[in-house]
DNA sequence: ACCTTTCCTTGATGCAGATCAAAGGGCCTG
DNA sequence: CAGGCCCTTTGATCTGCATCAAGGAAAGGT
């Protein structure tokens, strides 16, 4: 990790301060962590770190996207994590990286020095507790996602991926706002493809079939309407009911 | 989750003493852990509890082998976790469990009532501290599989699943013991089919085609030999030098 | 405005693994 | 030891997605 070093806004004005892992801190707890802490910013396509790295700084996401991906000898790549605002990168007690973290889109990071926080960790539970709470929700994430890439159809896959989008953007905090939806996808065909273990063509083909059935609507291929979000649900192939899903 | 209650042995002498949840307690810690424990049994292949189900208790793994799955309506199941002693189950802080839990031998847990642990859980840091440490290794673990899952072919699924295994038997600790390696599959080719997105009759196919190529040696359908790890290793695709895998 | 680059879509073809079908083994019980 | 039951293997065929190949469309540079 290295590049820009940017002005730090001050916490309380942070975007991400209800849901990152300072989520449970109070104001004296918040300004230990605010003494220690330093921004990085990436541009999109631009390398994070690579798998093997030194893992000297963990991070939380405050603005844009970045991806988790391990990558076989042979070129073969699959996504295992999508990182949006008020995610965590980085593993307490771990010297290296396991995978190559990549800016999607812009990226700004908040970050701190691993070794201090290790420390703060152990000395701030509230801390600690919303990481354990973060960590069990990526967990199930990657979980339901292992549903996907074992058992799912393409077409599945494009629904669920949707609908994992939609959700993350469409309600911040509690439930669904308009009728006819609008998602914007932050993440190219190519990334999508990693992501489902599909090839980019496949992606593509999906989306026109999903359009064709009136499921989905394009416009341009960044913005994605959805007429009917219960549909959509349905053509994902889950259920409902439990789905974390990032 | 329902069944025998059997005589609870004392912490101290507990085989997952210093793996389990558990692991970073001190005596005192360990008698207050000690004071709200239960065991459980269950014998092979039976379910141990549903998607769905309220999440009364948590437990650790003590002996025997469990399977996590999901499963969509139509019968498509996926594992989504390998349950070896020491593992736990159950989340604090939700309600209702997200997965399947099986009993694919004999089983005996530790069981804890979900509300006294999480009691627990914020009074003594040590456990929270290793239920970290804990899901991020799952975590770890999970996008491994994702990688098999979305990008690997039927042979190199093969291929890791049996590395996989031969590591867990082969090295309770530590190093590989003998050059041609016997190993014991704890699990069917069902259960292997439904761990590798793969159908029964692709498993078998390629446990044929293995067995032709030299790689592996059967003995029965339970039993594998293995001439040559390093030719195993490159035939599973993986690079060997990170690699968790549960 | 034109060229280049990058991303996306569409079409033609191939193949890995799924599906459908049937035939061995073990292992139990009567 | 005959008859079931379950698990596994093997064969034949099908199909969903990958691969190979070629255009289109948006974005940035000159």
């Amino acid at each position: 990790m290295d590049l820009d070093l940017v002005a730090v806004p001050s916490c309380s004005s942070c975007p991400i301060r209800h849901r990152a892992v300072c989520a449970r801190c109070d104001n004296d707890e918040l300004e230990r962590l605010n003494d220690i802490k330093f921004y990085k910013s990436y541009t999109a396509g631009q390398t994070i770190a690579m798998r093997g790295d030194a893992l000297d700084s963990v991070a939380s996401v405050v603005s844009g996207t970045a991806t988790l991906e391990r990558v076989i000898e042979d070129g073969r790549t699959q996504m295992v994590g999508l990182l949006l605002p008020s995610d965590f990168i980085g593993r307490p007690g771990r010297e290296t990286l396991q995978y190559n973290v990549t800016a999607v889109s812009d990226v700004t990071l908040c970050c701190f020095q691993r070794k201090p926080f290790e420390i703060l960790l152990m000395e701030i539970p509230a801390v600690q507790q919303r990481l354990l709470e973060m960590a069990l929700d990526e967990l199930d994430a990657a979980r339901d996602w292992m549903l996907l890439l074992g058992r799912k159809t393409a077409r599945e896959k494009i629904a669920s991926l949707l609908m994992l989008i939609a959700k993350r953007t469409m309600h911040p905090d509690g439930k669904v706002m308009g009728d006819i939806t609008r998602i914007e996808l932050p993440i190219s065909r190519e990334t999508m493809a990693n992501f489902l273990g599909l090839t980019i063509e496949t992606v593509s083909r999906q989306f026109t079939g999903l359009r064709k059935d009136g499921v989905i609507d394009l416009d341009g291929n960044r913005v994605v309407r959805i007429p009917d979000l219960e549909g959509l649900l349905f053509e994902s192939g889950d259920d409902g009911d439990g789905g974390t899903l990032f």
